[in-house]
Parts: C-alpha cells; structure tokens; sequence
DNA sequence: CGAATAGTGTCTTTAAGACACTATTGA
DNA sequence: TCAATAGTGTCTTAAAGACACTATTCG
C-alpha cells in the first residue's frame, strides 16, 4: 500500500515546548544537538512520530526519552500548532506538530538515549540566542500561548506543586506575564473565584512573616471573569 | 534521500472549515465525497499538501480548487489543529492539518474538478449529520475557535461585506453565539472600541426602519476590553 | 522592637446590562 | 397614523485597581 505511494510522503515529527518556574525565572526544556544540521545548538526536544501511533502520545513518549520526565499526569499537554514550511529541514520535508506543556517544578531532567543533553534555560535567553530549526518561532508562540492561556484558565495551578500557597500562584503570574500584580487584589480574585482553589486547612511557613495557607487545585478549568494582563 | 526512507513516510492533508453568514444561519463549507472511503457522505474540503508546498498555502489552494474561492484577501485563514490519529483514515497513515477560514457571503460556491458537489449548509445540520472522517471533530473545534475568537478580536468584521451596519455586525455575533444581544448597549460597545469599525459616512436603508450608517472594519485587531459572550 | 509577608476592608473607576427615550424610515 | 429599526442617555450592578489597615511570623 506505501509501496504504490500514491501521495507525497513526509516525515512527521512532535517537538514540545514545556514549560516551568525555577529560580525566579519562566524556564523552558531544551536539549544540545548532538548531529547535524544544528549540531551543538540548542533545540526543543522532539522526534519522530511512529508510523502506529498517536501524535499527543508521541510527545509524551519524547518527552520521557529524552529527558526522563514521565509523571505525565502533573504536566498539562496540549497541542501548539503545526509547522511545515518547506524548508525548514534541510535533510527532507518534514512537518512537525508542536506540543505545550506546563510542568512543576520537577527533578532535574536527566538526558535521555537521544539528547547529549537536556537543560532548562530562562525563556527570555533562550529567546535571545539561536535555537535550531524554527524553534524560536515555536517557543515564541507557545509562550504568547501560555501568556493568553493563564488570563481565563486555570492553568497556572499546573506550574505549582500538589500544594501552594495563593503567593506561589501569584509568582506564576509574574513570571509568565513579567508584569508585577498587587498581592492584595489578586489574593481576593483568586479567593472570589469558585473552583480556581481549595483550601488544605494547612499553613506554611515560608522564612520570615505570616504563615499562609496551602492549597490545592480546584475543579474548575477555566475562569469567569478572567485574570486580566 | 527518500529512497533511503529513514522515517516513517505519512499522508498530510489540509482540511478546511470555512464560515459563512447565510440566510440567517452560521453555514459551513462541504463536499459531497466521490471516492471511498465515506463515498457520498459529507466532508471538509481538503486535500493532500505538494511535496515543496506550505501549509497555508495548500489550504488556500484547495479552497479555490474545489469551491472557486479565490478571494483571499477577502478571507480570515489561521491555522485551526492538526488530527493524526492512527486510524482516522482507513488507506494509510494520514496527518490533516485543518484551516479556520471566515469568508463574507461570497458568490455561490463553484465545484471545482475535485470535489462532487461544494454546497454551504447550516452549522448545526452538519454537525447533527454524519460527516466523513474525524469531520464532525473538526467542525466542532472550529466552531468552538470561531465563537472564541470573536470575544477578544475583530474578525467578526471578517464575516461582514467591506462595508457593513452595526446590525450586520451584531447579527455575525448573534449567529455565531447563538444568543440574541441588546441593540442598543452592542452600538455603544462597537462605537466605544477604538479602531473596531469606521464610519464611511453613508448611510443604508434597508426596507423598513430608520436608515443605518455605514462602517469598514478599522485597524485594531484585538479587542480591549472584549466582546464577552 | 522592626521588617517582611498574609490577609481584610473600603473607596474609586470602568464597563456591562437594563431599559426609557428620541430619530427616521416604509407601509 | 403605526410598526420597525437606528441611535442616545441614564441608572444599576459587577468587578478591577489603589491602598489603608490588621495579623502573624522571624531576627
């Protein structure tokens, strides 16, 4: 049946862009080429769909080669969008459709059989140097995603740990907007909207000042009225 | 180098949803299938991508192709999802990336060499009836795209002929929405939103009632504060 | 104690929604 | 004339933003 290829054949790859805070900073999960083209740049991780499988189960499977990530149900998923300009790999034509992804602050991602390498690195450096293929292309619209994502969503609960505290809420927000929010306003949003959060009836003491509560993601997935930019 | 075949070789198809304002219904382009599989069902119009050809650029084509609709300026075109699961078409292993396009009422569509029969039919017809493929799927997203994207943008201008009344505009989004809005508080909102619509001076009267003025769609293109549904 | 962070109360401003009212047409 | 649609004014309500104030911790 391929044998007749009555149809262009084109070589399907997933690449993701995931996303996480670490140390103050929207930081996004790259890998070191270790072969051409791009060889010793920095790239998104990704690879090829099998020819009897599922695209969004295919980032899920590249996600875990090649960085070890596999605790597939504290990561949101979701599709990006799909880039295919003809040239954008010089070895053959290939489409590769882009996955989000939101992730915790987890272990360090241990490099995979396929990567020489997986890191996070801040988004805004990542951004400012030179990644491989078009993959500034893609990181930028999967953080102008993420950005649009967190303002009538939920979403931002999925940067955080099992529990949280409403400040460790609001530092997403910060981070992924680069914008500053008054804590006092934005602890009543939150508060006033059913399902964003629930409380544990525990408190945490974070160093210096009052204890806060803690947390824990609600059932509601996205937000009326949105948390405007 | 495709001789050698190192990756899995796959089918990419575009799809399109295109969106009119018909008879006072939100219509979706079809095809009536000629070939198996789904032979006189339903479909999408679409087709296969050319080897050395971009994404948007095949969607553009196969909407001309099958349907004459040639006036792609005159059409919102973005890109809606990619669909590959492994089984959603039965011949071999396909990747259909579908197309949102918002069209005016445009003339009477053409079938083109490819398709059987293209014919606009209601949204909620289509969606009720058995369309080919994962089609429904992907109607459905669209229209959940499309109903989205008129909250935070202006293309519900695209919808609309170049020039058009505040009661064109409202009755774009009252079939999209499926809701009936306040006349009077949507004029204030168009008119309070800078670079939505401006006026050309003119003034239309249509059959019965006072005469309305006449608008083009202005610069913005993304509405602060939104439309909210 | 003071510095720092958590959390509440309250005022102002903005914008949505309800709806009375005027304006201008065709039948 | 009336019915119908265009367009304005105004009141009420919801929610965002500014910011004073209290609460609770550590050093």
């Amino acid at each position: 049946m391929l044998a007749d290829m009555a149809f262009p054949p084109f070589a399907v790859t997933v690449d993701l862009v995931v996303f996480t805070i670490r140390n103050d900073d929207l930081c996004v999960l790259t890998i070191r080429r270790g072969e051409a083209p791009h060889k010793g740049k920095l790239a998104l991780p990704g690879g090829f769909v099998h020819i009897d499988e599922d695209l969004a189960t295919a980032a899920a499977r590249e996600l875990a080669e090649e960085t070890g990530i596999d605790q597939i149900e504290r990561l949101h998923l979701e599709q990006l969008g799909t880039y295919g300009s003809p040239k954008r790999d010089p070895r053959m034509r290939t489409i590769s459709v882009a996955y989000l992804a939101f992730a915790a602050d987890l272990d360090d991602p241990v490099a995979g059989s396929d990567a020489a390498a997986a890191q996070w690195i801040a988004v805004d450096r990542a951004l400012a140097g030179k990644l491989a293929f078009d993959h500034a292309t893609i990181l930028a619209d999967g953080l102008e995603r993420a950005r649009a994502k967190l303002e009538y969503t939920t979403l931002a609960t999925s940067f955080c740990a099992p529990e949280f505290t409403i400040a460790d809420l609001r530092h997403v927000y910060e981070l992924v907007w680069d914008t500053t929010i008054d804590p006092r306003n934005f602890h009543r949003k939150i508060q006033a909207t059913a399902g964003f959060v629930k409380a544990t009836g525990e408190v945490v003491s974070a160093g210096r000042g009052r204890p806060a509560q803690l947390f824990r993601a609600g059932a509601a997935t996205h937000l009326h009225p949105p948390v405007v930019r």
